[in-house]
DNA sequence: GTGAAAGCGCTAACAG
DNA sequence: CTGTTAGCGCTTTCAC
């Protein structure tokens, strides 16, 4: 499976009988033009046999670059993350950078410290995905990126899906269907995933001239299965009479699968749910839900690519990039009762 | 969120007015007890004054060591794995590791390039969850264990579930509501829970006395919903009648799932259902999966533990690590016909 | 075009 | 107990 003992640029130049500097510069690509074409090839053909393999370690010591990129996530465990991690390493790997991930359990002070392992590490740049809106950056020592989620303060890239646009889509189709009292299961105030949502609910709710009263939206304090269902079952219980409601995200429509079922109420038959992220499986729960899809690979991929682009100029503008959001209809919306 | 320029061993030697080996020794701690107390503590000092952060890459030129393993694994976004990533890192981590990990989609040709890169990387050892069982380990350069699945060949610490136990269990289950006839949709047979799983079916089903013919087994060709599919599809047109059936997965499970629909059978009306793994979100089904719980996250923490005793001791025995597996019943199963 | 020399930040003998 | 020396494997001036 793996063989062959330590191999050195010495060695190869020692086999060619050139300088180690020489061999160096003909496998870094930048510098092998200043080399004949012919030891060029013999280095090659030297550093082949040999089984000859550069040590990043020592790469790094002296360039001090670790070809190491940081993603840090709430939980890997989330299905929302795997598909952007790929994402993410597919692309970087391409490129000859590691991906190294940690999970922040949305504790802040592991958060604190995985961010001191990192930078202990010495990993070239960061994607974060676990940022929350009033969080600063500080740019100093690598490039960030963020991802998925962004932060109020300006001067960040970060990439996103469109979340004004999954959400009136939403809204568009339950309207259609002809909902009226649509509610909303909006996420954390505190990370912009939630805030965005519930801003785009409301306005597009307006814009239908469809009632929006604070009645209709109650706030999750993290996205999990257990505050879906605690804050709709608060709807089902005091609240006004809804016919449909949008969740900022699967995990929380699947809380309120819960809180339907513990109510002894049907979906679609009673109330209608959407919700947001298309997370792989929804297809399949009971009933299969109407979602928000996001291209959550692609959006690793673009984390990614900037993160890139950002380590070659430092200088670089910073930009916001959206990826676009398409509702997927299954069988979690109906026309209300 | 970071800041600070660079500050070397020598920085802190400086400051204390020391040699830069001493404030090695002191913050190595092994060596330590070298030095005098109140030198350690002033070194100990200055480096927290200084925000001095050990350089993993320079530790790593000299030792030779990278404080680093690799996980492979056919894919992330199998949900079967996150869990068990988990379980990885954070005993991983606690010991000073960091831990890289690579997708092989399954593929041999990606899997050569991953294991060629984490040997670049320099990986102090690496942790395997894509092997077929007639792979041969090389352990010539760094310790190596196996997760979930095992090999043929001995002389290897691996980390599985009780294949047996599981279905055994489901078995019992199964036979206890008064099935029969009861089909094993096996996984590939070219890994080792494929076949463990199958071989337990069989003995099972012996033991009980109940039908174990040819007939009433299909194999798949890799763990995948479209597989269980395909393979179920064939049962129910031409094989053998029967009231239940162990998928050797719970993908497969999910598979059976969409055959059923497709046939127009109800699950567990018509036939009962069951899995392997309870991987996240099989609850919410529809109907709701009974299947063989693994303790995914254990699982992983164990082989890091594995790991790190066999770093320690190079020449440790091999040994065969086995975690209890137990049936969660659910909706999936109910008595035949 | 190529070799020589220095050094990235750290650890590990070896002296003292 | 502590300082000196050397060197991990590589890149990068600087000469030639």
């Amino acid at each position: 499976m793996m063989a062959g003992p330590r191999v050195t640029l010495r060695d190869v130049a020692r086999k060619v009988g050139v300088h180690a500097s020489t061999v160096s510069r003909v496998l870094n690509s930048s510098t092998r033009s200043m080399v004949s074409p012919e030891i060029a090839r013999r280095v090659d053909e030297a550093a082949r046999d040999l089984g000859y393999r550069p040590n990043p370690i020592a790469y790094g010591l002296k360039t001090r670059r670790s070809l190491t990129v940081g993603v840090v996530i709430p939980d890997l465990t989330d299905p929302l993350f795997p598909p952007m991690i790929r994402g993410i390493d597919d692309t970087l790997a391409r490129a000859g950078y590691t991906t190294i991930v940690a999970n922040t359990d949305n504790d802040r002070e592991r958060e604190r410290v995985i961010l001191e392992r990192m930078r202990g590490r010495h990993v070239d740049a960061l994607i974060l995905g676990s940022t929350r809106r009033e969080d600063v950056l500080d740019e100093d020592e690598v490039p960030v990126v963020l991802i998925n989620r962004s932060i109020d303060v300006g001067g960040v890239t970060a990439v996103v899906s469109d979340n004004p646009g999954g959400i009136g889509q939403a809204i568009d189709h339950l309207a259609s269907l002809g909902h009226r009292r649509i509610a909303h299961v909006a996420g954390p105030q505190y990370v912009s995933t939630g805030i965005a949502r519930y801003q785009a609910y409301r306005s597009k709710m307006e814009d239908l001239g469809l009632p929006v009263t604070p009645d209709l939206v109650g706030h999750c304090e993290s996205y999990s299965r257990g505050e879906g269902k605690r804050v709709l079952s608060l709807f089902l219980q005091s609240r006004e009479p809804l016919t449909a409601v949008i969740a900022a995200n699967d995990l929380l429509a699947l809380g309120c699968y819960d809180a339907l079922k513990a109510a002894g109420l049907r979906c679609p038959g009673d109330i209608s749910v959407v919700g947001f992220n298309d997370m792989p499986f929804v297809d399949m729960m009971d009933p299969p839900l109407t979602t928000v899809r996001i291209p959550q690979y692609d959006i690793g991929a673009a984390a990614a690519r900037a993160v890139l682009e950002r380590m070659n100029e430092p200088a670089g503008g910073f930009e916001i990039i959206v990826l676009p959001s398409t509702l997927v209809v299954r069988a979690s919306t109906a026309p209300p009762p």
